[in-house]
DNA sequence: CCTTTATGGAACAGCGATGTTCCAAGACAG
DNA sequence: CTGTCTTGGAACATCGCTGTTCCATAAAGG
């Protein structure tokens, strides 16, 4: 019966993704009820509060990786690069909000510097043309987090559809990053 | 002594907002100690925690309504008028992460559409071709508040300046909301 | 000098969240 | 059917935050 085990276990980590993402303050009581799951499980699976908040950061990190690793960083123009990691990392839903307000929820410790493989795709795009030179490549990442936030924020409180809010976070993002005229 | 009384209660209002933008979930201790003040006198001030949060709510209100008659919206075309409101509320400092984090704070109760001299403001922008007309107002003001925080938040994490980072939060703002040439 | 005013500390009860233990009930495999 | 696995509910102690009361102290003002 371990197969059960695993998919309660998983219930709970996506419920407290979801949960948490809505509202980080909420009580391990919240996150049982939706999961379907009564408090007692769930400290049957997460003996203390920080066990989970562990659970929740190593899944936060998979997911993170897996839609890194779609986007391709690596190629075509700096711009494109940045367009493409927007798009597979609005797909991370209601795990957006929770990246956004615990920073480092999903990095290994790191805390400072961004990634490499982020510096050098900005990098690029300062050299080839295609995003502002005058942006640092730490400001260009608040810029993309962000507005996937602000996106994610504006479907919970609009009528708009999923696709209508990825098309304006992908035209403003894309705006931001442009090389200016003048 | 009354003059005493008003700068007491000022110093914990503006200690609340301080430490309730760190964290939304801060206790009644760490505003008193913020504010070096006892937490009894908190209470001689403010009953219950609901008063202080009413009072924060009033405070934002005004520097909020001050920030916005200073930022003229209703002159010059609508991308300079969004130009200077994002100066005028980067000034707000660390009320930026309160109003982010906290939405409807300083609103009257409104919640739902924007401002109106903010549509006016966007919508003149939508005509005299300043402001890109495929962004929805409201969108636009998601997109001012989300890079204002942003780049408030940098401000906390790096060494840049007030004043770069500003730039960088006009550089990206200006240009998201530009009309595209494709 | 003496009273009023403002303050801070200590102590206390209440409350919600947390973490634990124990027990009963249902599901599944052999 | 029987034993194991998984679950949920009830009860409990604990902890931190809240809100209140009481008292001591210090400063300002008459």
């Amino acid at each position: 019966m371990t197969g059960s085990r695993a998919r309660t276990r998983q219930a709970i980590v996506d419920a407290a993704i979801e949960v948490l993402g809505r509202n980080p303050a909420a009580s391990l009581g919240d996150i049982a009820a939706a999961a379907d799951v009564g408090r007692t499980t769930l400290h049957r699976y997460f003996a203390e509060r920080a066990d989970l908040l562990a659970a929740v950061g190593t899944e936060a990190g998979a997911r993170l990786d897996r839609a890194t690793a779609q986007a391709r960083m690596a190629e075509g123009t700096g711009a494109s690069a940045v367009h493409r990691l927007c798009q597979e990392y609005f797909d991370l839903g209601s795990l957006l909000s929770l990246i956004f307000t615990e920073p480092g929820i999903g990095t290994g410790s790191t805390g400072g510097g961004c990634d490499p493989e982020f510096t050098a795709m900005v990098e690029r795009g300062h050299r080839d043309g295609t995003i502002d030179p005058e942006l640092p490549v730490d400001w260009v990442q608040s810029l993309i987090w962000s507005q996937l936030y602000a996106g994610w924020a504006y479907l919970a409180e609009t009528a708009a559809s999923r696709h209508e809010v990825l098309r304006l976070i992908l035209r403003t993002v894309d705006g931001a990053i442009a090389v200016k005229p003048g």
